[in-house]
DNA sequence: AAAGCAGATATTGTCGACAATCTGACGGAG
DNA sequence: CTCCGTCAGATTGTCGACAATATCTGCTTT
């Protein structure tokens, strides 16, 4: 017995979910695209039921509109939205810090000291950054989460929101700033570190807002872009 | 052209969800209680196809649990759950607050204000407040969500979290201290209407923390009347 | 020529049936 | 007597087909 493992018995609509999910999170299926069940069903061979369940499952978590007797759409974010969701991922995300810093072990802050000192590392060595530090803001962001405790922050966040998020990083071209991200970052964990949760989620929130008006200046830069 | 109606156009899968959300917020269906796709079939008398679609609403909700080739269960909310949707709600509502301070028209708050002299009118005349004061606690809380014009955290408020909030005031019999909550109430109104986010956010959390204390001491209460 | 209507086509919503899996009972071995 | 394996019953997952609705095409009308 390898332990008290819970075999969750995957399903067809569990894998279509997933994959659909991924291609849409990655850009294949391009935001505002029909997703047709009697095509897609053709395609990965399988019937329109499962189909439906995981159509339905990625609506309940926003990454497709769907309207009755009209069909499926990509979601496709406005600027408006998009600062809809940051600030419910500042609300969220600051009381994931807030509860880290009594929940989380020293174990486990130990951890979190280590990634971001290979993040550290990977911008010194690499000052152009670019694609990794993306994935790694949202790694730091993702164990914070964890660190929380709380099953429904995780699931609110991570199986929700942070697809939203990649969705969108995909859609319009968002540069982070990783040295400032990064420091935020650090002076974050210094507060859990110091079991001071006031602290850490007064910081959190100081760094999603900053993310937040980073965000929202590159999506006014690439519409004149577009306009022109 | 009455206006710009979208007919929603009512499917049965959404009447169906509709029903069951409300008997299990209701407490016709008891947390913990089996959902028999084939026997509620039977009795609302369609089909499994709509069903199941309504049952998966019901989980993406959390108002059911469902394990694969097992079946689907009403949600029973443990204390550590509920704690765990505090948590969430404090974060949530005060932002909530926070934009409506914002957001919400000089009518609307005037609307808020006339809300809260009701509530105030029903303690007075009836010191036994009672049954009432919850459903007007919720509207309230329903209140001000809608005033942040945020319609990401409205959804995740008004269509998921409030209900849960309704379902465990059913299962565990938590009473709500009337008197010193609608004084809340009124102090966070006067914050809004001061169109002071900082102020009004602080006070909702504040509130929420108040009532997740009253809860808890509620469950724990019930729970050595139940041991004895 | 543009707008509006009618029919054809395709898609979504719904249904009943079949296959895979879980639950519980029965019987046998230790 | 307890524990395990087997089998029957029921339930969930999946499938293909039918009905209801929306979309598109082409024609008529002003």
């Amino acid at each position: 017995m390898a332990a008290t493992q819970e075999e969750p018995h995957v399903t067809i609509a569990d894998r279509i979910f997933a994959r659909i999910q991924q291609e849409i999170v990655e850009g294949t299926l391009k935001p505002g695209s029909k997703i047709s069940e009697p095509e897609l069903a053709r395609a990965y061979g399988i019937s329109r039921g499962p189909l439906r369940e995981a159509i339905g499952r990625l609506e309940a978590c926003s990454l497709v509109v769907r309207k009755a007797n009209v069909g499926a759409r990509v979601v496709s974010l406005s600027a408006e939205q998009l600062l809809e969701i940051y600030h419910v991922r500042e609300a969220l995300e600051g009381m994931a810090a807030r509860l880290a810093a009594t929940a989380m072990s020293d174990a486990e802050i130990a951890d979190l000291v280590a990634l971001l000192g290979t993040h550290r590392q990977q911008i010194e060595s690499d000052p152009s950054h670019g694609y990794f530090q993306k994935e790694g803001d949202l790694d730091f962001h993702y164990r914070i989460v964890q660190g929380s405790k709380n099953s429904r922050l995780i699931e609110l966040l991570c199986n929700d929101l942070y697809h939203l998020v990649r969705l969108y990083r995909h859609q319009f071209g968002v540069i982070s700033r990783a040295q400032r991200a990064l420091v935020e970052h650090e002076h974050i964990v210094a507060a859990i570190a110091d079991r001071d949760g006031e602290m850490a989620e007064l910081l959190m929130r100081h760094h999603i807002r900053t993310t937040r008006a980073n965000a929202m200046r590159c999506i006014a830069e690439r519409e004149v872009a577009v306009a022109n």
